[in-house]
DNA sequence: GCCGCCGTTGCAACCGGTTGCAGCCACACC
DNA sequence: GGTGTGGCTGCAACCGGTTGCAACGGCGGC
């Protein structure tokens, strides 16, 4: 039923190479036998069959898209850009829903049998033995919201997780606030962590200030909801928290309201990616951006050099976050 | 690098039919070769080539998951269950973004360049146009969250929206709202029209009932915001509106709210979908919600039956859905 | 002891492409 | 006219599997 290379040969009269070098860009053909197999082709309606190219030339063109991530409302937007970058570079994006996944075994060898060109592991919680065991495994992995280690084994692009720590806790000194909090996300997310980091280390240099820390189980809306209320039960809240995700915000943001507090009156909030929804104006958060298109472009950009250049060393690159004022924190303080 | 079926044959000392048969189901062979076998493989750490198998049988186990939509943010919960549902039936979702495609011929081309099995459209929004150009190219099609027509030239699975807007037209008139709004999604969408439909259908009955109806310009916040902002600009707002989405509804919340007018106090407001974010605390929508899991699955087992045999004459299958109530609507009026 | 049967096995062709290699041809040059 | 050159072309092998077919071997039944 599919029209194949040896029926365009037939009906154009000429060798089944001579149909496939037409399709192959940069390989010698006569202007006549082109014209001969473009209009035996359209006649036919014949489109190459990738995945049979993929098999000699050992390039199917398929990238796997590996994500755990699909609570998070910014998700859509980076599957939106993922899937857009790929496919202007001719590129296919391999959909896979490692959620309730622990071994990556399984996931290797998935993606193995589908051969394809690289991986792209879009998570800033999936645990770096995934990305170990693809790269292990003879693929090309990028991990996208990764973080940057002084002897990094993958190609990662992100965020400097820690900068943006110290941008939360500069940006909060400078409102005046005095008592602040961190609710990061999983304690274990090496994301939380740097951004901890970052916010102690500056913090280190106001010694006027205090912080308490806590912990979302989750980067969701139910668990920055969940945590807040677990600290307003505890004792009067801090005046203003870092939250290490927008959709924690949000959640935090709904227990404020709940208990009667109104921010930024009583209680400041920041978060982190700035996505969509944090624009919207009945919540309107103030947030650190993560630039989203640069940090995707960049991620589909190493993800196809490493196709070619397999050895080539792993490589982090980390663009500058910026905040972006909206109406949960109070303004500055005057001096 | 990578290891073959001509690897394993060579280390077991059998034929490479003899290690094709031990993967595939249901071949024969004895349990003694079957033992070399695995056991050579798994030394190899050997993993079938699924595409060189699909060029010989014909199936790739690829399902095309197209889609536009990826502002809305159910639609990520689409995705998830969706990717989820396909691998646990051993099936690899390509994803397609055609966000800004118009012109159904190139995804056509694309998706039989991978010899995908079948093809999921998932979108309200998509003209039909493009679920038949893909059957007309000989790929078996679902469309999700697709119109039910009398005579219909694909699998289509969904909702009955006429339905569903009888059903909100039913559920405010009960509440006592005399004076509707219907704020559809784009005016040309299968699913708006129904909607409308159904709506004005219900009302018919109730001749003390006014309604007026109006549309967004997508199915998005933005959208939503816009259109309530411009109805607000025209004068007294309705008594109550009947969202065509959970995010216009939303959009419609925060233009009202900006306004100076509370909810339900001075207006209602009911949805569709229920999606996450319509249970959100600070969001809290009524809504009608749509099985989403019943509607992947039943897409999934659709795609995968109709692969098998692609001759079975389309059919519809549509869900019923049901009102959730939050706090959007003022309570049944006692009569 | 012979026959037939059936489960197992390997051969070889095939799926739909790509590509190294050698042959062909036209043309230009001497 | 002979030779050399270079652009096109087709042959055939190959990518990594599957599968129809025929051969083989062991076993039970007569």
């Amino acid at each position: 039923m599919p029209v194949t290379l040896r029926d365009v040969a037939a009906r154009a009269g000429v060798s089944r190479s001579a149909v496939s070098r037409t399709f192959t860009e940069g390989a010698s053909v006569s202007a006549k036998t082109r014209a001969l197999v473009e209009r035996a082709a359209a006649d036919l309606g014949y489109a190459p069959n990738a995945l049979a190219a993929g098999l000699s030339t050992g390039r199917t063109k398929l990238i796997g898209l590996v994500s755990n991530n699909f609570h998070n409302p910014i998700f859509l937007e980076v599957f939106d850009l993922f899937t857009r970058g790929l496919q202007e570079r001719g590129m296919r994006p391999l959909l896979v829903n490692l959620s309730d996944e622990t071994d990556p075994e399984a996931s290797v060898r998935m993606l193995r049998q589908y051969s394809v060109d690289g991986v792209i592991v879009a998570s800033s919680t999936l645990p770096q033995s995934f990305a170990r065991a693809f790269r292990d495994a003879g693929l090309s992995v990028v991990h996208s919201f990764g973080r940057r280690t002084t002897r990094p084994e993958v190609h990662v692009v992100g965020i400097d997780n820690v900068e943006c720590g110290r941008m939360a806790a500069r940006t909060l000194a400078a409102r005046g606030y005095r008592r602040l909090g961190f609710l990061g996300g999983p304690e274990t997310a090496s994301s939380t962590e740097d951004r901890l980091a970052g916010f102690d280390e500056a913090l280190a240099g106001h010694p006027g200030i205090a912080a308490t820390r806590s912990f979302a189980a989750a980067y969701s809306f139910e668990a920055g909801r969940a945590e807040m209320q677990r600290l307003l039960a505890l004792g009067p809240p801090a005046e203003a928290y870092f939250c290490g995700d927008d959709v924690l915000s949000i959640g935090a943001l709904s227990a404020l309201g709940e208990a009667g507090l109104s921010v930024p009156g009583d209680v400041g909030l920041i978060g982190l990616n700035d996505m969509e929804m944090a624009g919207w104006q009945n919540i309107d958060l103030t947030t650190i951006r993560q630039p989203l298109g640069a940090i995707i472009g960049a991620s589909i950009e190493l993800a196809l050099a490493s196709v070619n250049r397999p050895d080539r060393p792993p490589e982090a690159r980390l663009f500058a976050c910026e905040i972006v004022e909206r109406g949960t924190l109070r303004p500055p303080r005057p001096t």
